[in-house]
RNA sequence: GCCGCGUUGGUCAAUCGGUUAAGACGCAUCCCUUUCACGGAUGAAUGAGGGGUUCGAUUCCCCUACGCGGUACCA
């Protein structure tokens, strides 16, 4: 029998949920469904000094509007709780200390301005960024460099210290990455990195090995931007004797800003005029907001959709998938191994797509509840109309009532210059016809009102065409929208002879 | 600097040694529609460079270039 399936997304609550953290979430849900494994959120607030409040509930919320939410979490507990790792403090002492008595860490007394001035003192040209390693911890003030009867007496004297991971000199770590095969690395590259900081709080390096392990995480997935420090956790998984049990290993491409290059940050979205986080994120401190897909107009359906294709398909053409289709046909060897530019123009497309496709029904709930706000009634099955009239004009939801306003109320203003631009006595006369003969039109319908219409405008010796354009402006005030005879059939006639009649009285 | 990862049209991307190198977004032209949008058709546009391996490389290997990531008591 396999073992379960265990997947976790771990953000650090430090502010907005960005598109790529929405989309490691996002590849951890579908893969967990995809197995019929569990989903796990774990809360990654080791660090005090970027606590932000607030974060931590937006993320839940975030993961919720998505369809994603977890199976387990701060927020709904589970069985290998808790899911912050501030209340998991304790626990990850005894790990560090065992691996002080293995010989694998050392206790280090190095002030931060010592480390400071290390790296200034050993920085060269060809070493600018020299390493707290094999070579250099000799020169430290640490249990590996002071004697024993030091480190005693400056442990007595409580001097803060934080535990390191002691890295072996030259040794070749190698391990299989999900997305991109076998990568290795040596450990002379990489340093002693801090595991328990001087707080008593682990760094990211110890909190995610421990509790990946007590969670019984079998798949980790993350930015490709941890790549660098898997050597780090690959040899925790080993000196803490779990190496049987580590999970695999997934580092995800990551998402790169649509000009330029780098990461996409909070920042490009401003610059360029797009949301970058997931919903609204005002900063507690700053109290600077922050616009998000959600608020943006952007149906969850369709943002996942979006995120899912950024850096996986299914190897066919298609692009628009239900959460459903996602989870059926999600793999992660799949995903792709180069970061992806993101594509506003795309993103809108997705949305674009979703809106048509929703249901006459769904579209006309929608409009409902704007015309509840606006306090306007009207009956739902016009609403049901109208929506299938406008939605494949609309590529966010907020265009909904801009384009169909008229349908519900007349409008407050006309574009009459477009009118006056080729008015003339001839097509007033038309009009004012029209309206007068409007009693005989027994079946008040598009096809019905568009015949006697065009009808009349030949009878009179006038193109239909010129005479549509005043028309449309007539009831639907400006120059665009559905049919003008769709329009004419759902406001009925009195509005219709009402409209006409007031706009040719302004002309 | 060093280490790691990556590189197919402007963007997202298919191809898992043999194709006229898909498809989508965007763009252009046309059709439909006497509006806008939708829909339809057509078009421009791609394998970073150099070496190998092979009967044959976009595909495998090496080098170079470029890009990104990392190089914190941040995650």
């Amino acid at each position: 029998m396999q073992k379960k399936i265990r997947v976790r997304f771990a953000p650090s609550p430090t502010g907005g949920l960005h598109l790529g953290g929405v989309r490691t979430a996002l590849y951890n849900y579908l893969f967990a469904r995809h197995h019929q494994g569990d989903f796990i959120l774990r809360i990654e607030d080791t660090d005090q000094n970027r606590y932000v409040a607030g974060a931590e509930q937006y993320i839940q919320d975030c993961l919720e509007w998505c369809g994603i939410a977890p199976d387990e979490s701060p927020a709904a507990g589970g069985p290998y709780g808790p899911y912050r790792q501030s209340e998991r403090k304790a626990l990850y002492r005894r790990y560090a200390e065992k691996l002080l008595e293995d010989g694998h860490a050392y206790t280090a007394f190095d002030t931060p301005a010592e480390l400071e001035e290390m790296r200034i003192k050993y920085k060269t040209d060809e070493n600018p960024s020299p390493q707290y390693n094999a070579a250099l911890r000799k020169k430290m003030r640490n249990s590996e460099s002071l004697s024993a009867a030091e480190v005693t007496d400056l442990l007595d004297k409580q001097t803060p210290y934080v535990i390191r991971i002691k890295m072996p000199d030259n040794e070749e770590i190698r391990f299989t990455d999900m997305i991109r095969g076998t990568i290795s690395f040596n450990t002379s590259q990489v340093d002693d990195k801090v595991l328990l900081k001087a707080d008593g709080m682990p760094t990211y390096h110890l909190a995610v090995v421990v509790d990946d392990y007590l969670m019984k995480i079998t798949h980790a997935f993350r930015g490709e931007e941890w790549l660098s420090s898997s050597p780090v956790h690959i040899l925790l998984w080993k000196y803490l004797g779990w190496e049987a049990e580590m999970p695999q290993w997934a580092h995800l491409p990551l998402i790169l800003k649509p000009d330029g290059k780098g990461k996409l940050s909070k920042r490009d979205g401003e610059r360029l005029g797009f949301p970058v986080f997931a919903m609204d994120w005002k900063d507690p401190a700053t109290g600077e907001l922050t616009r998000g897909f959600r608020e943006r107009g952007f149906l969850p359906e369709a943002f996942i959709n979006m995120l899912a294709l950024l850096g996986w398909n299914d190897g066919s053409a298609q692009e628009i998938f239900t959460k459903e289709e996602l989870t059926e046909k999600f793999s992660i060897d799949r995903v792709h191994k180069a970061g992806a530019k993101f594509n506003y123009e795309k993103a809108k497309w997705f949305n674009h797509e979703w809106i048509k496709r929703s249901s006459d029904e769904w579209i006309a709930g929608k409009l409902m509840d704007i015309l509840n706000e606006r306090k306007i009634s009207a009956p739902k099955a016009l609403a049901v109309k109208v929506a299938g009239l406008i939605k494949e004009r609309c590529v966010f939801l907020e265009e909904l009532w801009p384009n169909s306003h008229f349908f519900f109320e007349t409008p407050a203003a006309y574009d009459l210059d477009a009118i006056r631009a080729k008015w003339n006595e001839e097509k007033k006369a038309l009009f004012v016809d029209w309206i007068g003969r409007s009693g005989a039109i027994t079946e008040w319908s598009a096809p019905e009102l568009e015949k006697d219409f065009k009808d009349l405008a030949a009878a009179r010796n006038i193109k239909p065409g010129d005479a549509l354009m005043p028309l449309r402006i007539m009831l639907a005030g400006s120059k665009t929208g559905p049919g003008v005879f769709d329009i004419a059939a759902l406001i009925g006639k009195e509005e219709t002879i009402k409209r006409i009649q007031s706009t040719i009285g302004s002309l």
